[in-house]
DNA sequence: GCTCTACTGTTTATGGCATACGCGATATTG
DNA sequence: CAATATCGCGTATGCCATAAACAGTAGAGC
């Protein structure tokens, strides 16, 4: 029944009667200020001082807007998502709606991956997840699926999304701090597995190492695509009067 | 190539010269106390003064183990996934061998569901995370598919799991600090989200809540059961010769 | 216009944190 | 026995979130 301050503001509730001094920052600017300063430092950055000396103010200035760094997370997490496109798009069926949906949402991660490091803290009720919510539901429309297993289906999807891209980020950060290429990198991994596991107890993985599997990287982007087609057509399955593939 | 050192003291390399005093402590009794800590109070109370104070023992003494803070919480995560059982059992096909192991690794994570809010930083090289890696690599024997795609698919697998059961315990957590059954809880949100939304925008949303589905509770176990299902049978349509469900 | 009052941004203070550094004590190696 | 590497510890630095007290500001009611 009750909302945290942070969601009722985002909502738009929350009237300001126009008593003080004006206000010299909005929860706009301040949100702006913090992402500017996470994507270039990344979320460790992310301190009351350090968005408050970027926005120009004293650091307590911003417990004028926020209740707690916490409730500054929570609009971050919703600033970074943004509103979702406008789906289904015309002639789309189910399955290229929700592709649509979780590329678009990757997309919009993948432009603050640093967020990621953010821990969830409950459901979503911030106005641009329930616009996504809302938006994956209308891909799911024509599929029959009771709504219980709608929501099941959309949590899946976006739990992969994020763990792909958060993955890719890490990945991408040790990338750029360390000086050589990403292929080098992966095949860093691989020798140093080979280095630490023997082949008689750990047979499995020498199998993979002969195979030269580290060697060559088979691109982020085939990555999400392979997880996303294993979920669609684990999703299809479900779906009445359709077999996957 | 190189790893850091507290890989390398993890997988028993890097022998101590006995030049000074006797240890007093070891790295499995800081890990110990840590986890301790963890589970009485979660992560944010993992600190080197709270860890030296179960241990009784000053601050700055664990940093003769461990050189960051970062490394302890590496061994966390290897100590809290633990040895995984051997896999696959003596009938299991691939498909209950990966159920297995997804449940097993699920029962791991619960024991100590806090520690997932520690940032991934890179392809697990600990020795319990190559164990596991190990196990379900053999799970995939019998299925043809090519090493590349396999380790794909122990990744989707391993990132379901770890989404899972952190959305779970933010639940638990939520539900725990507030005074209310679980039912109330869900019903709260669902009550939350039909005062926040409005039907003209939100129709979808809206005709969830009308469909009450937030009132009753599936239950997390219905939740995982369906996830792992969803992602099974889209690796089964990759196996050759099977059709999934 | 004048006062009251709620609200503004700021300064200062508190307690926690990770960790760099230097100390005397200790036990093995020569 | 002497040299030396390693021990656990105390202290100090600089960061962090945030509580509390402050003086200035602008609308509300007279």
């Amino acid at each position: 029944m009750e909302v945290p301050e942070s969601v009722e503001i985002a909502w738009g509730l929350r009237e300001r009667p126009g008593k003080g001094p004006k206000r010299t920052l909005s929860l706009e600017h301040i949100v702006e200020a913090a992402l500017r300063v996470g994507s270039a430092d990344g979320l460790a950055a992310v301190s009351m001082s350090k968005i408050a000396a970027e926005l120009g103010v004293s650091t307590m200035a911003l417990y004028r807007y926020v209740s707690a760094k916490d409730d500054l997370l929570t609009l971050i997490t919703d600033a970074v998502l943004g509103p979702p496109p406008t789906l289904p798009e015309p002639g789309d069926d189910w399955r290229r709606g929700i592709h649509r949906w979780a590329a678009a949402m990757r997309a919009a991660l993948q432009r603050h991956p640093w967020s990621l490091r953010i821990p969830i803290t409950g459901p979503g009720i911030m106005p641009n997840h329930v616009a996504w919510l809302e938006a994956g539901l209308r891909c799911l429309r024509g599929t029959g699926l009771d709504p219980g297993t709608k929501m099941a289906a959309l949590l899946l999807v976006n739990g992969f999304v994020r763990t792909e891209v958060a993955l890719l980020a890490d990945l991408q950060e040790a990338f750029d701090a360390s000086q050589v290429t990403d292929e080098e990198m992966l095949s860093d991994y691989g020798q140093a597995l080979a280095r630490l596991t023997d082949a008689e107890r750990f047979p499995e993985i020498h199998e993979l190492l002969e195979g030269r599997v580290f060697d060559m990287s088979s691109g982020p982007e085939d990555e999400f695509d392979f997880g996303m087609e294993r979920i669609l057509d684990g999703l299809a399955v479900l779906v009445t009067g359709e077999s996957p593939a």
